[in-house]
DNA sequence: ACTCCGTTAGTCAGGTTTGACTATTTATTC
DNA sequence: GAATAAATAGTCAAACCTGACTAACGGAGT
């Protein structure tokens, strides 16, 4: 939730924009690092406006609908920075999903097991190289540290289970 | 939520247990894999029950309160297995928090950055240690893979966070 | 015999998240 | 030029999760 409001925030502080765009770049160019989902998106802006962080203003262009931009407020960019401290510092939770069945895995015959788990692993893999194949982002070291960091993850995942699987076997 | 349900089914696959002993088990026992809070253990044994995969039954011992003991019924094995496999063959999201303050480590002055993440890198150093000193298990293989798992992406996220703090420098 | 405290066993209000839906405008196809 | 699709811009009810709370019991200490 901190971290929400945080993506928000520093987006807004960037530049101010109305919700559909906001949605539109979390959903094109952050899926990787972020599934806050549109509806949650707009959530989170009325408790920000709330709290007197972020400033709504209506705008309409030509004669399409009215739109709500948003803008960051200067409250906002001192919550921003005391957000982006608290959770920088913060051990990342890393808490997958998906390990519940693992714990569970005596349950099925061996050979199916392995089959499952195969099939986790073409998956996972199919990821990763989607993963790899988008370039560099080149706003600054942040964003290409943040896509590193889970393409790091996502392969030291992938080379586990691959052994996984093979001891399975 | 189907993690949360497949959890439960699968606790009460193995024994019959009321509502407590399940949470300290989960609290004791599972808090490396799983984050489910008490209050949502008893709302996801509620669904289960509205949805007839488990059974309730009051007992009374001494005459200490009552307890509520669930069981597992017949449709509740068949959904554990079908959400065993869903899960399993299923690649884990692997989407953790943290990441979207690494997104904006641009805001700060690079040496505050820096310390920001020395104190993560501690704070994971810590949680890893903790870890590595939990033995085995022993119940079967499954129990041992998903704490493996978790140690082998901690390792890799703690190598990853030191190689970026020396960048940094 | 009384108080304090930890264990046992939950409940509940309130906040968070999201799938499904609405409604208008612009572009495209036939 | 009518119908269809796709982009724009959200809303809402329902589900989900959890921090804080309740309440009874047993045992330890005094």
């Amino acid at each position: 939730m901190d971290e929400r409001s945080l993506l928000l925030l520093g987006l807004l502080k960037a530049q101010s924009q109305h919700g559909y765009q906001l949605n539109e770049f979390i959903e094109k160019n952050l899926s990787r690092v972020t599934d806050m989902k549109k509806a949650t998106a707009y959530a989170v802006l009325d408790r920000l406006k709330a709290g007197g962080l972020i400033s709504e203003t209506m705008e309409q262009e030509g004669n399409r609908p009215p739109r709500k931009v948003f803008a960051i407020t200067g409250e906002g960019e001192a919550e921003f920075e005391r957000l982006l401290v608290e959770t920088l510092a913060a051990a990342d939770r890393l808490v997958l999903a998906g390990d519940i069945g693992l714990m569970f895995l005596d349950h099925l015959p061996r050979e199916q097991a392995r089959a499952c788990l195969a099939q986790r692993l073409a998956a996972l893999e199919e990821r990763l190289a989607a993963h790899e194949q988008t370039p560099q982002h080149g706003h600054g070291i942040g964003v290409d540290l943040a896509v590193e960091h889970v393409q790091v993850l996502l392969r030291a995942d992938r080379d586990w289970l691959r052994g996984v699987v093979e001891r399975l076997r």
